[in-house]
RNA sequence: CGCGGGGUAGAGAAAUUGGCAUCUCGCAAGGCUCAUAACCUUGAGGUUGGCGGUUCGAGUCCGCCCCCCGCAACCA
């Protein structure tokens, strides 16, 4: 039987666009996937957009646009930016505004109350009249707005629906010692979220009035309500597998026409989903989300990555600081230097991949990543491919026969443990020591002396950047297979300029 | 004493169970000419934040102190 992986990112919210945290997250989960199909397994591969809330609302509002124009126009364009970062093309992509991702949210909703977790209560909430906004204990200086700070803040009270979160305190800590210890990766985050569990839990509220904020999804069998947004946006994570398949009625444009569910969420044998989100997301991935699975009496998470943050010039982006940085910037700033677009697109990628620490902070400056760029794009493996296909060429080896086209297995325990900066290490340890053998070896001396000896040489290179393709493709896409494509047949006018050097 | 993560050449990072402090970039010298002024070799550069302890031996284990960064719940 086929193997199946699941693997999903976070839905990124659409009132802007893309963040280059979310480029790093969906790069991330693509070099996943890549690997895992490579490997022969059926691979589920899933993001969207996440379009409802109280934000976007006033924004379609001021816009003077319906929120679901508005919605619409915005998803699109997240949907446009997927292919500029080289993510695969089958990539599955759900809108919490499609039908069957509201009919998969109320019917989630209906099992969670069923099961007791659902109840109404009065919340009170901080309302600054100058913004015109609810406003959370952490918003506040002082217990003032910081940006009207003369202002006292009214106190609403209004009824919404609460979700048991208490009761799954317990619940929660048999998970994390029972699922394993890689349930969060790295292990750090599983310690940090055992901890917030073990500190004891708040319910909280997952309704709105629909009077107040209608640009939700109706609760069942309560007009006046609608949920708050990230309790329905969570629920994309199995409602793109077509869940609940036997409760909707009617096929839904979109919906999965076959139970994917159990093929890649799993069970509660054998949970399957894997998740990737960022640090910020740590307890509405590992803890939210897995009481409400309970409640609804589902499977949970198979495991969950948690990635960091990238700084900007040692700071954290800020739009007041200006420092914020556009992954599409970087990608448009390498084509006007004369670097094609797929090119430019690997570029990011690789910098995603080698120059941050899997799981932990990083931080970019053009500097670096020009740096970076020329030392092991330009100079290492652009230079490689050159080289070597050069003397192949002069000796006029115009095809081999490769021996090896399986990953390596120190390669696999990397991007199996999600470690994807040491799998790119790997990699690139290979092209220090193929450049290393031409200095040893000096194939293109030995092809005068000893013609037969330089062909044995030239074309156990071949070997070598052959392997080098082969395990770029989960992390390169488009330059691996221009090196595979050009190891098929070897001229002198085939040969790929990949990566010019940047001034 | 709220929770968590850090501090290692100029910069960024590695270092199984304690065992020669290593790698990349940058810098200096040499080599090579197949290659994208690239590539290879060698070298300079360190009190591993501080003090004390355990040990034949500590970046690693223990104690105290100093500094940095997240989180502190309904910010999606």
């Amino acid at each position: 039987m086929t193997k199946s992986f699941y693997i999903t990112t976070t839905l990124p919210y659409v009132n802007a666009k893309p963040h280059i945290g979310f480029a790093l997250e969906i790069v991330f989960a693509d070099i996943i996937a890549r690997y895992h199909k490579l490997k022969g397994e059926e691979v589920f591969f899933n993001t969207g957009t996440d379009e409802h809330g109280l934000k976007i609302y006033q924004k379609a509002v001021e816009g003077g646009v319906e929120p679901q124009a508005y919605v619409d126009e915005y998803a699109s364009k997240v949907k446009a930016l997927v292919p500029r970062l080289g993510i695969s093309e089958d990539i599955h992509f759900i809108r919490t505004t499609d039908g069957h991702h509201k009919a998969a949210a109320q019917e989630f909703w209906k099992r969670c109350a069923d099961n007791g977790d659902i109840y109404k209560k009065i919340y009170k909430v901080k309302y600054c009249v100058g913004c015109e906004l609810e406003k959370t204990d952490s918003d506040l200086v002082d217990g003032y707005c910081p940006l009207h700070p003369g202002k006292e803040l009214e106190l609403i009270e209004e009824e919404n629906y609460f979700f048991k979160f208490s009761k799954y305190q317990q619940p929660l800590l048999d998970l994390y010692d029972t699922a394993g210890h890689d349930f969060v990766v790295p292990k750090t985050r599983l310690h940090e979220i055992r901890e917030f569990v073990s500190a004891g839990l708040k319910d909280f509220s997952i309704s709105r009035l629909a009077s107040k904020m209608p640009w939700g999804i109706s609760v069942p069998d309560d007009e006046t309500q609608v949920m708050y947004v990230w309790f329905d946006a969570l629920i994309n994570y199995i409602s793109t597998l077509g869940w609940p398949l036997h409760q909707s009625e009617t096929p839904v444009q979109g919906a999965a026409s076959e139970d994917l569910f159990e093929k890649f969420w799993g069970t509660r044998e054998v949970p399957n989903g894997v998740q990737i989100a960022g640090k910020d997301n740590l307890r509405q991935q590992s803890a939210m989300w897995q009481a409400m699975l309970m409640s609804a009496g589902l499977p949970n998470s198979r495991q969950i990555l948690i990635h960091g943050f990238i700084n900007s010039g040692g700071q954290k982006m800020s739009k007041s600081i200006g420092n914020v940085v556009d992954p599409f910037d970087i990608i448009d700033k390498l084509v006007q230097q004369g670097v094609a677009e797929e090119q430019a697109i690997d570029a990011l990628r690789y910098w995603f991949a080698r120059e941050m620490q899997t799981f932990e902070d990083g931080d970019f400056t053009w500097e670096s990543f020009v740096e970076s760029y020329n030392a092991n794009l330009a100079n290492g493996l652009g230079n490689l491919v050159s080289r070597v296909l050069k003397m192949a060429a002069n000796a006029e080896i115009s095809n081999y026969q490769f021996l090896i086209s399986n990953f390596d297995q120190e390669f696999s325990r990397h991007l199996e443990n999600y470690e994807i900066q040491k799998a790119a290490d790997w990699v690139w340890g290979k092209i220090k020591a193929a450049d290393e053998y031409i200095a040893k070896e000096e194939p293109f001396k030995t092809i005068k002396s000893n013609p037969e000896q330089g062909k044995l040489q030239i074309q156990d290179l071949l070997e070598q950047l052959h392997v080098i393709a082969h395990h770029l493709q989960p992390l390169l896409p488009d330059s691996s297979q221009k090196i595979l494509a050009a190891l098929e047949n070897i001229t002198l006018e085939s040969i790929p300029r990949l990566f010019p050097r940047l001034d």
